[in-house]
RNA sequence: GCGGAAGUGGCGGAAUUGGCAGACGCGCUAGCCUCAGGAGCUAGUGGCCGCAAGGCCAUCGGGGUUCGAGUCCCCGCUUCCGCACCA
């Protein structure tokens, strides 16, 4: 019978899905376990390398099931986003349309490669059964204040009259027809993720199960510093500047240079910056610099190296810690966005300050110094940026910089002129979207009534269905005045919706919660049946998402738990980030023409061979190059295991085999066999469960399969392959009955240690093997430690440090008698004799290390 | 520039607690089987010396700790990834 792996294919999914086999329901009697894989977007095809993250959950999920846990493992799609709607701009379908066919094609990949999710939960973003939740959501923040408007800049290409996502400027053009991007001021909805900044951060010492990789670029990415809020008062006000006329506030992490602030420096965007420019000499020069940072600043961070320009604004500011008067600079490289958007400059302790002083001959002024000696500014050829003790800093000199930071910030407080503060580097989440394939943000404007969310019984505000898409223009939602026209829930008159969408990062915060009751039509989801399997036990995905994906969930969860909806706050027990697969050292995609099908490949090696392949050719997190050679060696394996199972089939399968255990004596190739599928069982089992290394329970496994070969060759039948010669009869020839017992145990283990990365063929064994219930409802095999441990080890001995002679002894041999053995070897003995054995060292069951001279 | 990870045969990789480096697979070589082999089975396969027994060298390079280092420490090189004026 020879191994055709298309058949079984097609059988065992038709079986798995008449039995529901996957499908699950809460069982308080049972561990639950909540195996996720990243859900897709539908680009059309998966290729090889989206499909080797599902394979990695799928193993996982198949060993917690046979290992006795409830397992819940869904699929998705995150089913709204630009590609969609930017085909359809060049011609193409609908999104809606589109969408729907690519799910439908890339669902049927899934289900031939025999991932076993509980289909029954399958849930799309752009369903308004789902994106209701979205708005609801988003209505529920904004009652918290966590949802709020406010104008901000975003990229503006003035050729296609359009905003672009960050992800859209290439090079600092525009991605369509490379027109630079402007930066534009728009009203946008934002999240409140800052009010969260802290926790973010300081829950990451509780995540023990994700990558340290992951966990830094997370801290890195909420970037929190301490430090204080100084006030410095201008010489004079400014004419048209509002409240902010009469001093610039400054954001420093080391209020104990203060003394050698030498000037100010503003960001271009900073709000002075408009006001002084009327009231400079000339205003229009003053603007043109100024709006020329603003535009370049974009284009140069690109290429790396920005070179520090400014300009002085002719305003003076007042240090209030020397009183002295010094000028007021705007600069290129100081951020609008970060701290107050302006900043003392010490040239003499920050390297930036410097390189900006030298070249515009500012003064510099040393102000602490490593041994409290004063330090001439002149010999300086870089910052001094080392903390020391401070000099020339009035009665603060003398004094360390951590203590005369903490002095001068109270000092400073009582004067009302500063404020010890916390700024983050992570800023709040602009989520609104001039764009249609997204969820409608649930928002109405009134004249009377201002912005008034749409009531909870109106909800979904579903997305209309547009024809026409020009990719010109504002939001094309902007465009269907049945959608905008609506009448205002308060007072009832004429009012406005809402025409942005929101980002998809929205709806990828949560899907993980909606699994767990995808169809509940009152609420997000029912929190007792996420109590049930929240957090997520297992979740893989691209590195990609370490940061944006990751951190909105992390977020989420803390809304959600603040809504008083769940009752955790991490929602993602253990990460696991999948290496890609390159083919031709590149990633795989559409453009660069290397991507590998995976359709192509089950045509001629069955889906098992691809998913061995995959989880054999490397560590789950490592990248990895395709190799066609490698999966026909995994193919071959599996045929391996079919004929070897084929060549005992009717051996061992009969009626009445019963267990080693029952059997007077075996053998010695028997016991070795014997202990070879236990040791394997233990391997296999740790690899999985533990190590998360599955290409070393292959490997196991591959080992396993090579004894049992030896062991087939050394009885009368012959090698399994080997055709059978005219003098040996195959059938029947065993006497043993020891030899079948411990072959069938040995096969059985196999197989169901095999069933997770080969649930078909595996499946297939099983009933040939004489059982009928299917191998995913079999129990995990359990191995005998006192079996699986070695009677006979190999104990090496080493003279200087060199391997010198082997030992072979039993496997509980005593460290005293080890040492006997060794010095009584003659190999040993001929380096040994005529010398000082001047040290013996004896790991027990490890080697023996003699120290000769 | 800063931060992180990694560097092991011709290739992918293994070495679990500091204890036999190279498991397992690919590739290659030989034998068997065969009308045939790009199938299968068996054996071999890090380099150098040697008929062999055996010896020497070998985990990016250089030092160190240790009876013993791929693994720990220091210096350097290379590659990949992340961040990149965050005050």
């Amino acid at each position: 019978m020879d191994y055709h792996p298309q058949e079984l294919d097609r059988k065992w999914q038709q079986r798995w899905a008449a039995s529901r086999a996957f499908e699950v329901t809460e069982d308080p009697s049972r561990p639950k376990f909540y195996c996720l894989e990243m859900f897709a977007y539908p680009s059309g095809h998966a290729h090889v390398g989206h499909v080797r993250n599902y394979i990695i959950g799928d193993v996982v999920a198949r060993t917690k099931r046979m290992r006795g846990y409830n397992v819940l493992h869904p699929f998705g799609w995150d089913a709204f986003g630009l590609p969609a709607e930017n085909a359809a701009i060049k011609g193409g379908l609908h999104p809606d349309v589109s969408t729907r066919s690519n799910i439908a094609h890339m669902k049927g990949q899934l289900q031939r490669l025999g991932i076993s999710y509980a289909w029954e939960r399958e849930l799309a973003t752009c369903d308004p059964e789902y994106y209701k939740w979205n708005q609801w959501l988003f209505i529920r923040m904004f009652e918290k204040g966590l949802a709020y408007r406010r104008r901000s800049s975003v990229n503006w290409c003035p050729s296609c009259n359009t905003v672009l996502a960050n992800e859209q400027v290439v090079d600092g053009g525009c991605w369509r027809c490379g027109t630079p991007v402007e930066t534009r001021d728009l009203e946008q909805w934002f999240f409140r993720i800052t009010a969260y900044a802290d926790e973010l951060l300081g829950d990451t010492a509780t995540l023990t199960r994700w990558p340290e990789k992951v966990l830094t670029m997370q801290r890195n990415w909420i970037g929190r510093s301490e430090g204080a809020r100084v006030r410095f008062p201008l010489e004079r006000k400014v004419e048209g500047a509002g409240a902010a006329a009469d001093a610039i506030e400054v954001f420093t992490t080391r209020i104990d240079t203060i003394h050698g602030a030498t000037f100010v420096l503003l960001g271009p965007e900073h709000p002075l910056v408009a006001a002084m420019a009327g009231q400079s000499p000339d205003p229009a020069s003053f603007r043109r610099q100024a709006q020329a940072f603003r535009t370049q600043d974009r284009a140069a961070r690109i290429s790396g190296e920005i070179e520090k320009q400014g300009f002085d604004t002719g305003f003076r500011a007042i240090n209030p810690f020397t009183d002295e008067p010094v000028p007021i600079w705007v600069a290129n490289f100081v951020l609008g966005e970060y701290g107050t958007g302006a900043v003392m400059a010490v040239p003499a302790h920050d390297q930036r300050d410097f390189e900006f002083a030298r070249k515009f001959n500012l003064p510099i002024r040393v102000v602490v110094t490593p041994d409290g000696r004063p330090l001439p500014a002149a010999s300086l050829t870089e910052a001094a940026e080392a903390y020391g003790t401070l000099v020339d800093s009035g009665p603060y000199s003398g004094l360390g910089s951590a203590e005369a930071q903490a002095r001068m910030t109270a000092a400073m407080r009582e004067r009302g002129l500063a404020e010890a503060t916390v700024q983050y580097r992570l800023k709040d989440w602009g989520i609104s979207r001039q764009r249609y394939w997204g969820t409608p943000i649930p928002m109405i404007y009134c004249e009377k009534d201002g912005i008034v969310p749409v009531p909870d019984e109106q909800l979904p505000v579903v997305l209309p269905k547009v024809a026409q898409f020009s990719g010109r223009g504002d939001s094309p939602l902007a465009q269907v005045p049945e959608f905008v026209n609506v009448s205002c829930p308060t007072c009832g008159g004429a009012a406005r919706r809402e025409t942005d969408t929101m980002d998809t990062f929205v709806d990828s915060s949560w899907y993980f919660y909606r699994f767990a009751d995808p169809r509940n039509d009152g609420m997000p989801f029912d929190p007792a049946k996420v109590k049930y399997w929240l957090p997520v036990d297992f979740y893989s995905g691209g590195v990609e998402h370490a940061i944006l994906h990751l951190i909105y969930s992390r977020f989420f969860a803390r809304v959600f738990r603040d809504l008083g909806l769940v009752d955790h706050s991490e929602p993602f027990a253990q990460l696991l980030t999948q290496g890609m697969v390159l083919k031709g050292g590149a990633v795989m995609s559409k453009s660069k023409g290397n991507v590998v099908d995976p359709d192509t490949m089950l045509q001629k090696y069955g889906a098992d061979a691809l998913r061995l392949y995959v989880m054999f050719v490397a560590p789950p997190e490592k990248e990895v190059e395709w190799n066609d050679a490698g999966l026909e060696g995994s193919f071959r394996f599996l045929a391996r295991v079919w004929r070897l199972v084929d060549h005992w089939c009717e051996t061992v399968g009969g009626e009445g085999v019963g267990s080693p255990d029952d059997c007077r004596e075996l053998n010695p190739a028997e016991r070795a066999v014997r202990r070879k599928a236990h040791d394997t069982i233990r391997r296999v089992t740790a690899d999985i469960e533990e190590r998360q290394q599955l290409n070393t329970a292959v490997s196991a496994m591959m080992e396993l399969v090579n004894d049992l070969y030896a062991f087939s060759e050394q009885t009368v039948t012959g090698a399994p392959g080997r055709r059978a010669d005219e003098d040996v009869d195959r059938a029947g020839v065993i006497e043993r009955r020891e030899a079948i017992c411990v072959v069938r145990e040995a096969l059985e283990a196999l197989v169901r240690m095999l069933s997770p990365f080969a649930p078909h063929t595996a499946e297939e064994i099983w009933e040939r093997l004489g059982h009928a219930q299917p191998i995913a409802e079999a129990a995990w095999p359990a191995f005998n430690p006192e079996v699986a441990k070695a009677e006979e080890i190999v104990v090496p001995v080493q003279v200087n440090g060199k391997v010198r002679s082997r030992l072979t002894v039993p496997a509980e041999v005593s460290e005293r008698e080890l040492e006997r053995l060794a010095l009584a070897d003659p190999a040993i003995q001929s380096y040994t004799s005529g010398k000082t054995v001047k040290k013996v060292v004896v790991a027990r069951g490890r080697l023996v290390s003699l120290v000769v001279q």
